[in-house]
DNA sequence: GGTCCGACTTAGAAAGATCCGA
DNA sequence: TCGGATCTTTCTAAGTCGGACC
């Protein structure tokens, strides 16, 4: 398998574009590279511009003309507090010692759901995909089944991976449901999206905001299965399966999820092994029972870790370990201790792990697949499906993300009477594979998903459940219905926008309150903000946003400065609409910096108000929309096409890169980062050396002298002009290239690509786009995206967002 | 109408596997 | 062949949101 581009491929340079910038946050800005600046597109065209709304906001801005001065989305170069391991040349001291301290639905087509598995006489390895083990070398109509031995599935109970067994659509439900007693937005009418001889430009405007054709009878472009190409040239008609209706019996009620379910339950991580190491309190020896060792260890391997660094991790780990030491234990402070002789232990373990031959690596793995496989798969309705964390967390302690006040705590070792097994009715329970233990539960409930579940040990009130993999039809069919209901937006777009819109000077507080908040959720991507305990990190969402999180910089610029999911920090400085800056304002007046700005809203007022809008709409489907509508803008710019597959997926790259700045996916800097900086800059400077001395050559050959002598003191060859020529373009060629990759790892230091890709962005967008562009899908999805978005490898080519 | 519970999706970090250049 | 870089998978924390309950 080969993930990367091809030989010739260009470095992927991103260049920071205008169309989105109304998403960017200003510490993913870099302060050396001149800023676009945005305005908002209502303020220049009326959000009523039909023709415009259905495309992404940050297109719509982009065609803006911008003003070089202040009142744009300004820039401002900060560094991510979370970002961690800048240099791993300053790797930190390990610490001995711790130290102390819809009346009118939309035209959305139901898919066809008619139509038969017209599959069925195809090779078993034909039809099956064993969900979650797709092979990269793949027809993606096609997928391969994998080699699993005695678990095969039986002929008659196979299902293609794009044939879902579940309940119908609830979208589709909701397309065509009765008006409701609201006003809700109409949508816009749009025609079909299958005329690909209409230009793509002009076809978005006509088209559904559902799949219609494209999701029923499609035309499908086969993949060459030796390169793995969509090919335009071999249209294949074929009729979806995946958005078959399910397989549950009509009348069997409106949760189910499954007729059958058969598994095995879970997996145990095996029992602690003591290893005798002692720790030192106050310089000598201690001795410790299992138990108390084993949590011992727990700290002690984290000590290169920055939890170390925080107080509140050091004092719940000791309050939870104390407890086990008991009153009258020789230890009585974790200043006194010194955990360094079992973290050493443990570096030694790693390193003999690490030291292994490749023969005795590959015998423990396959011993531990031996005794993992049959926790691996289920069988939902007769279909083998593979199951996504069998194994039960192993005991541990807590590592809460930012300010977490439990972290540090003991997570106790979970055992099979925490644990409630969900199964089939007449299924066999599984074995509980402790001896003498039992499950707490078994359950039969064909509502839910999950197949297992346990109280989690840090927060007793939350579960901890097993759900299948993310390549199960469960899961793809409810994929596909969260990007179905993006789409549906799409038709209501313009409707919402304008309604927001006018309300944001509407006399009800409240409802000036929602008018901005939407705004804030559409136009930023924000998340909408649940109530937090106190017993978790102080982080914000849009509802929950604090008066100091936002700060108005007149004439209408908002700064906003808060942490938000996983305490990662979104800052950005944004022109918005004056009615917008000047209901902010509104909004803070007479409240302390820690209060609710939106303090006449919650998100269950947010998302009652935005289903009288859309049916079935919430605040999370702008995130899908925003992200989705981007990457389709940003791939069909130039409908031209043309380029090779490397550059086309520079261009993707560059689309991703977008969403997830949009999206404010951020990752921290790796700990190599700045040496591998370095050492890109050593050799560019050295190869740089290369070319002024070719060219002292050159000037001698020219003249019919010998080349000086090397660097290295070593007579070189002689050579002609020409020859001296080509290897400086050579050289030449080779410092560009490394430039480029220069610029491309700086630029996406910071920047996770890989989430909005998983969740965000509709793989239909993507698989079609390949098939027009001739781009291999496996160029853009892994095996196992290709396993998760299975039900979308069938789209039709000309299918638009 | 507010709170809590339950089920699910979304998220970044860490670990593991593979690639690729010296 | 080795080791660092890169990509993939695993892990589990942290969100969202619907609905039951009071």
């Amino acid at each position: 398998m080969n993930y990367s581009s091809d030989e010739d491929d260009k470095p992927l340079v991103f260049k920071r574009s205008s169309n989105s910038d109304r998403f960017k946050h200003a510490n993913q800005q870099k302060p050396a590279v001149p800023k676009p600046v945005v305005r908002p597109a209502a303020k220049q065209k009326s959000e009523s511009d039909d023709s415009e709304d259905d495309k992404p906001l940050s297109s719509r801005i982009s065609t803006v003309p911008i003003k070089p001065n202040s009142n744009h989305v300004k820039i401002i170069p900060t560094t991510r507090p979370q970002v961690k391991h800048e240099d791993s040349n300053h790797k930190k001291p390990l610490p001995s010692k711790i130290p102390s301290k819809p009346s009118v639905g939309p035209s959305v087509k139901k898919h066809d759901d008619s139509d038969d598995d017209d599959d069925d006489d195809k090779p078993l390895s034909l039809r099956v995909n064993q969900n979650g083990s797709s092979s990269r070398d793949i027809n993606i109509n096609q997928i391969k089944k994998p080699n699993i031995g005695s678990n095969k599935r039986p002929p008659n109970e196979e299902r293609s991976s794009s044939q879902p067994s579940v309940k119908k659509s609830k979208l589709s439900d909701s397309h065509s449901s009765p008006p409701i007693n609201r006003k809700p937005v109409k949508p816009e009418s749009e025609s079909d999206d299958d005329d690909d001889h209409v230009p793509i430009s002009q076809r978005i405007k006509n088209q559904p905001p559902s799949s219609s054709k494209s999701s029923s009878v499609k035309k499908v472009m086969k993949v060459n299965s030796s390169s793995s190409t969509f090919k335009k040239s071999k249209k294949v008609e074929k009729k979806s399966k995946y958005s078959k209706p399910s397989k549950v019996p009509p009348g069997s009620g409106e949760g189910q999820k499954w007729t059958s379910l058969v598994h095995n339950g879970v997996i145990f991580p095996p029992p602690y092994k003591p290893h005798g190491v002692k720790i030192l309190y106050k310089g000598k020896p201690v001795d410790l029972t299992p138990e108390q060792e084993e949590v011992a260890t727990m700290f002690a391997v984290m000590l290169d870790t920055d939890y170390m660094t925080k107080s509140m991790f050091k004092e719940n780990f000791w309050n939870d370990w104390k407890k086990m030491l008991g009153k009258n234990h020789t230890i009585q402070s974790l200043e006194d201790c010194d955990f360094k002789p079992i973290y050493d232990w443990h570096q030694s373990e790693k390193e003999k792990k690490k030291q292994m031959s490749t023969e005795e690596k590959k015998a423990i793995k396959e011993e531990k697949m031996k005794l993992e496989e049959k926790y691996m798969w289920a069988i939902v309705d007769g279909v083998k499906e593979k199951v996504g964390n069998f194994r039960v967390e192993p005991p541990g302690l807590f590592r809460g993300r930012g300010e977490h006040p439990k972290m540090g705590k003991l997570k106790k070792r979970i055992r099979p009477c925490d644990i409630t097994i969900n199964i089939g009715k007449g299924a066999p329970i599984p074995e509980c594979p402790i001896p003498g233990e039992s499950w707490k539960e078994i359950r039969h409930d064909n509502t839910v998903t999950w197949l297992a579940y346990w109280n989690d040990p840090i927060n007793g009130k939350d579960f901890k459940y097993v759900f299948l993999a993310a390549s199960s039809a469960l899961k793809g069919q409810s994929d596909k219905e969260k990007y179905e209901k993006a789409r549906l937006l799409k038709g209501y777009i313009s409707g919402i926008r304008q309604a927001y819109t006018k309300d944001f000077t509407n006399k009800d507080l409240t409802k000036r309150q929602v008018a901005v908040a939407t705004y804030l959720i559409d136009k930023l991507a924000l998340r909408a903000g649940n109530e937090k305990d106190d017993d978790e990190a102080d982080t914000v969402g849009c509802c929950t946003l604090k008066v100091e999180n936002v700060e108005p910089k007149p004439p209408n610029i908002l700064k906003f400065d808060f942490l938000g999911k996983d305490s990662i920090r979104y800052q950005n400085e944004v022109e918005v609409e004056l009615p917008v800056f000047k209901a902010i304002q509104q909004f803070r007046t007479g409240k302390k910096g820690n209060e609710d700005l939106f303090d006449k809203l919650d998100t269950s007022t947010l998302n009652a108000h935005l289903k009288e809008l859309m049916p079935g709409l919430t605040a999370k489907v702008f995130r899908t929309y925003n992200a989705s509508i981007t990457l389709d803008d940003m791939l069909n710019r130039d409908t031209k096409g043309g380029g090779n597959i490397a550059e086309n997926v520079v261009v993707y790259n560059q689309a991703n890169k977008e969403v997830a700045i949009i999206c404010n996916h951020q990752r921290s800097v790796s700990k190599s980062h700045s040496a591998q900086m370095m050492k890109l800059n050593e050799k560019i400077e050295e190869l740089k050396g290369v070319v002024g001395e070719l060219e002292i050559d050159m000037a001698r050959a020219k003249k019919g002298k010998p080349p000086l002598k090397g660097s290295d003191g070593k007579p070189k060859r002689n050579m002609n002009p020409e020859a001296i020529q080509k290897k400086i373009d050579q050289t030449n060629a080779k410092i560009e290239k490394m430039e480029r990759d220069k610029e491309t790892k700086e630029d996406l230091k910071t920047v996770a690509l890989g989430t909005s890709k998983i969740n965000y962005l509709d793989p239909r967008i993507t698989v079609a786009w390949c098939k027009r562009r001739e781009v291999p899908i496996e160029k853009i999805f892994n095996k196992s995206l290709l396993a998760k978005f299975a039900w979308s490898m069938d789209v039709d080519p000309s299918f638009r967002f």
